[in-house]
Formats: structure tokens, sequence, C-alpha cells
RNA sequence: UCCUCAGUAGCUCAAUGGUAGAGCACUCGGCUGUUAACCGAGUGGUUGUAGGUUCGAGUCCUACCUGGGGAGCCA
């Protein structure tokens, strides 16, 4: 007799009823004459409760002898039991061990503690976990979240390449590949030079794919290989971007915390700092932002970058997000427009997340006039004919147009609260990390 | 690339320069409501590698390897 499969996370929909449960064993826990099965299906943990006296001798041998991990599919009745966790708990009838981990080579993770290098090391396992499995969870809500916000605003997903031919934006390091006959392309660092030709044929685009740099970084919020979601739109301003930026992120933070209460809740997040981050959000010049640094105690000259420090201190007395904006010109990359009333500053914008997450996004309004175009590539020792059809843009239909591009990890930590953004990520590339 | 910390049982960690140990995992036994279950016993080691100092090195010194944290750069 076979009965209905479910899924852990539909349990309260079958409360009585006879059904499936196809997983693996969580953890075990038992007693002579009673035993705890814990099975996690992805969707959720069930607590299987199995009884000596109640059940078949041979089915309650097999239970108690389970290995952690061990695949199986167990059938009962779902109860309502506010001592199982997830309030739910199965009264097993029948199980049927599809593969049992064998006891001379048991499941390496246990469910006490562990070393990064070690977990690192089986992050092909530590995804089952529960603290992975929610991180992960809350990462698909997150990149769920900005491409609905993006859908239903009009823009149109444009993905951009991953090979890329060499002079795309000059200073970061790019991954060198070889391609056929003895030709080097570069794996994509951002597609927002593709992005540009885009949004001139759809008005508004986003780009949303992995993105690859050779940065020797070796810091808790670096990747070599992060996914990054790049928004362009055409006749558009600083002031749109920062807009936009603002008003994703907002209904992203709203996403996570509607749909994922339970991931939070396992990650221990503070869900009162995520509940602050709302419209409108703090905005300041880097003028100020520079001033506001200084009196604050940090090293920083104008003309410099914010560092790492400088971020966490910037926003130390803040509950949102800040926009900084107008950057010093020298700092930033070529295409940015410049400033009217103040040439010297580039019309870019960052925003910096509170409680130490740091950059998130940064974006801008690009060059529209084609001399002004022409005179930057020379300004920074970049070759005319390499971007013939980025010129093109400016020569056939040129408007002001801005953009931006927002680091899916980083913000996904920001959300989770995570420490280090590796395991935002199920694989991650590091610096000396590319395996599993 | 630089600074800094650390490598001891499968895992997490102890061990004044003087006999390498505990908890977890695993095996065996006990327990009818467990929540990282608990209780008892057992198995388990070339102390990252190579040199050096010393009567004696897990411990001190040198080099290298591997990893963590940070800086710079960035999303």
């Amino acid at each position: 007799m076979s009965y209905p499969r479910i899924r852990i996370s539909d349990a309260a929909k079958h409360v009585g009823e006879t059904v499936s449960i196809a997983g693996w064993l969580y953890n075990l826990r038992k007693s002579g004459k009673i035993c705890f099965p814990l099975v996690r299906d992805g969707s959720g943990t069930m607590q299987c409760v199995a009884v000596k006296s109640a059940i078949p001798e041979e089915l309650f041998e097999t239970l108690k002898g389970l290995t952690q991990e061990s695949a199986l599919i167990v059938t009962g009745k779902i109860r309502a039991e506010e001592r199982a966790a997830g309030g739910y708990e199965m009264d097993v009838e029948a199980a049927d061990v599809v593969q049992k981990v064998p006891e001379e080579d048991p499941y390496p993770i246990t469910p006490k503690e562990h070393g990064v290098d070690f977990l690192m090391d089986h992050r092909h396992l530590w995804i089952r976990s529960k603290r992975q499995h929610a991180i992960l969870r809350i990462r698909h809500e997150v990149i769920k979240g900005i491409r609905d916000y993006f859908d239903s605003h009009g823009f149109t997903l444009v993905d951009t390449p991953i090979f890329t031919p060499a002079a795309c934006e000059g200073t970061t390091t790019l991954f060198e590949v070889d391609y056929f006959e003895d030709e080097k392309v570069y794996l994509t660092q951002s597609g927002q030079l593709y992005n540009e030709a885009t949004v001139m044929a759809f008005g508004k685009v986003y780009c949303f794919g992995p993105t690859f740099r050779a940065e020797k970084s070796k810091t808790r919020r670096h990747l070599t290989e992060f996914w990054m979601v790049e928004p362009e739109m055409a006749y558009a301003t600083l002031d749109d971007v920062k807009q936009v930026a603002e008003e994703m992120i907002c209904f992203v933070v709203a996403r996570v915390l509607e749909n994922r209460q339970e991931e939070l809740k396992t990650l221990e997040r503070d869900i009162t700092k995520l509940e602050a981050i709302k419209a409108p959000f703090n905005r300041m010049s880097y003028d100020d932002a520079v001033k506001k640094l200084q009196s604050l105690g940090s090293e920083i000259q104008w003309g410099g970058d914010f560092g790492n420090t400088d971020e966490t201190l910037l926003t130390a007395d803040m509950d949102r997000p800040v926009l900084v904006d107008r950057y010093p010109a020298e700092i930033k990359a070529f295409y940015f427009e410049h400033d009217p009333d103040r040439p010297e500053l580039a019309l870019g914008v960052d925003l910096i997340a509170p409680e130490g997450y740091g950059e998130v996004i940064g974006g801008g309004q690009r060059v529209s006039d084609l001399e002004t175009l022409k005179k930057r590539l020379d300004d920074h020792g970049l070759p005319h004919e390499a971007f013939g059809w980025y010129l093109d843009l400016r020569k056939f239909g040129g408007v002001p147009h801005a953009g931006f591009g927002m680091g899916v990890e980083r913000f996904t930590a920001w959300m989770c609260g995570t420490e280090h953004i590796r395991e935002t990520i199920a694989f991650p590339r590091m610096l000396y990390r590319t395996r599993p």
C-alpha cells in the first residue's frame, strides 16, 4: 500500500493523514523502547516517533540502527505535537531505507561544532546543515525579490556576456581565459558597458549573473566569483539611481521579512535591524562623509576612498543605509559623468549598509556626450579602437543614462547577519579556495 | 602582496621543557518523550613538514607548507 508523498513544509495540511516523507536522517535520539528519528527533506525537518511496543520489531530495529544522513522514506500519521520542534510529529508505520550510511565511514559533519577549514572542505555536505540551508534559502528569496522588483517596474532582463575582450574597465584585475586560435578573453567583472547598449534598445534593463574579480583580497567580504544585479536606465540621472536603489532594497528586505521568518529565526537574526530598513535612507555627499569621518577620528583625507573601517564608522550611528554621492572623479572609473558645477566630482553613488556590511551598491550617471567620452578615454590612457561600439552609443541617440550594481552575496550576508560572505553562496570561490 | 594568529585522535580542544588527555563521532551495554538527549565501557596518535638547541621537545629556535583573522582593492 502506498501513501501520498508530502513535503515536510506542508505537514500542517495533512494532520491526521497517513503520508510518506522522502528525506535523510538529520539526527536520531533513542532510548530503550522509543526512538525519535529526525528526518529532513529540504523543505523542513520532521520529528518522527517510533515506540517499540506499537510497531513491528524489525521496523524498530531498523530505525534504531539508522546512521546520520542515511536516505529513507518514512510513512506514518501526522499529528500536531507541542513537544516536537516544528509543531508536528509523525508516528512511523513503515520505513524504506534507500541508502544506509555505513557505520565504519560515518557522515563527517556531526551535530557538534567544527572548524571553518573542515567545513569548507566539506561544503558539499555542509549545505545540508540547518544554518547553511537557511542562508541559501534567504539568498533565493533575495534573488527572487530583486527579479520581481525589476520585472514589475518595467525593466527587461538582458544578460551580458561572461567572456569579454580585454579593455573593459581597465583597472581591476581580470581572469584570463584561453580562447580559440591563441586569442585571449577575460571573465566579466561587470555587465555595465553592455547594459549601456541594451538600455538604448529597451529603455530600462538589468543583467543578473556571475562576475569575476582576480583581486587578491582576503577578507570576509570578498569572493573571486560573485553574483551581481545591474540595472541601467535611459533618460535617467544620479537621482534616479538613488531612488531606485532605495526602493528596490526596501522591497527585497520586506520580502525576506515576509517569507523567510523561519530561516531568520534559525539564524538568530535580529529582526528589528531589518525592520528598520525603510525609506528614506540617509543621504550624504562625499565631502560631508569625509568631514564626518575626520571628526570621528579617521585618518581619511579628501580624495581617498573609504576603507572597511571608514564604512563601519560612517554608519555606526545609523539604523538604515546611507547613500554617499559625488566622489572625487579621480577614484572613479572613466565612464562616470562629472558634476557640471564641480567637474572634479563624479556623479557616482555608493550605498553603504549599516552593521558593518559596507558597500552593497555602487553606481551613478554615465557619460552621454561623445566628445566628453573620447576625452575621458584619453585621460585614462584607453585606446578608442577597443571602445568602438561603446562610442557608437553616443553617436546614435546618446542620452543621459544611469545605473548601478548590487552584490548579491554582500546583500544576503547583511540580511542573514552572517559574519562571512563565504556562507552566502553554495560553493564560494575565494583567493585560496576553489574546491569543492 | 603585507601584518598577525594557529596547526595535537575522524571532529572540537587540553597538556610548567619531564609517562600525550577530555568531550563528540564510531562499537558494545542501559534507559518509553527525547530536543546538539542522557548514563557506563571500549576502539582510536609518526603532535603539519624538514632541520636545529637540549640529558630530554607537542612545548624553545630556523625555514617551508596549510589554514584563520586583518590591511590594501572592491560589490
